[in-house]
DNA sequence: GCCGAGGTTTACGTTAACGTAAAGTGCTTG
DNA sequence: CAAGCACTTTACGTTAACGTAAACCTCGGC
């Protein structure tokens, strides 16, 4: 499955290396997202990304590609940006972060948490909704004979 | 729990009597759902609810009630009115449906589920990813000693 | 040297989902 | 009967999350 056809040109070692840190441009990551440049762009904006810069020209690396992966993820569960940014930012300041920063870091995130579960259970209860009205359909089409339509 | 102080004026029969349906203000839906009565109103305009009017003044039933629950949930999950309206119509209209309406919603609802899916696909790997977090500032708070701040 | 493909900024437009304010109706309660 | 409360309609305002258009740079290839 994970066998490549490419015939391992420089086998040397496929340990740990550094990390060869892939690039992308902007619209690289479009396509790879099916989204817009202009919304990459807004993100950016918005403070959930901050690519380097190659003269005018934007750079972005791998995590800059997760951090994009996170925030679609977030808005595919109905997350707003700012939600979202909350997090993103304050994990990025974690490292220097103080004991409060921490602390309310943590409160957010048991937040998101609390949400989440809640969702689940939304989504159970939405499944159950659905179950019953394809049982419901499925009867009244069989009911309907064999001929109409 | 279920004990009200009312004296059951009149136990003939508990059983299963023809749901003497109760009705509803928008004041009291809005209270119970926590929305206000600018959003219940909207829903209605967006096609999401039909009250009957006694004169001027809207009458909610028990089953307008459960279809702003179920709207509601569907909100939680960010699905728009607009989606959602497409299920409620169309379960509304699924008793005299023909067989191509019947199939069509099939359709969407394959398409509900899919997306119920995938939704919690990605609240697995949101968990993953606020554990992650979470333990990483835990870390961090611990490495900081018992002093600081 | 020019041209097309991709990048950039700036700025106005749009849509969904309500908020908010104004002005009116209807009941019941002191 | 006036006051107050809950309801109503109408209509303009607001916010988030982009879409869209114009006008510009820049670079590799013919």
């Amino acid at each position: 499955m994970t066998h490549s056809s490419s015939p391992a040109p420089d086998a040397s070692q496929d340990g740990p290396l550094p990390r060869q840190t892939r690039s992308y441009s902007i619209g690289e990551l479009a396509k790879m997202f099916e989204v817009t440049t202009r919304t990459i762009r807004f993100y950016e904006q918005e403070g959930l990304l901050a690519p380097e810069r190659r003269g005018q020209t934007r750079i972005y690396n791998e995590k800059d590609r997760v951090r994009l992966k996170l925030t679609l993820r977030g808005k595919r569960l109905g997350f707003s940006l700012a939600e979202i940014r909350e997090v993103v930012m304050m994990y990025d300041a974690m490292p220097d972060g103080n004991r409060r920063q921490l602390r309310r870091l943590l409160e957010i995130l048991a937040d998101k948490r609390g949400n989440l579960e809640r969702q689940q259970e939304d989504i159970r209860l939405m499944q159950l909704e659905i179950d019953d009205v394809e049982r419901r359909a499925r009867d009244v089409l069989a009911s309907l004979g064999d001929q109409p339509d």
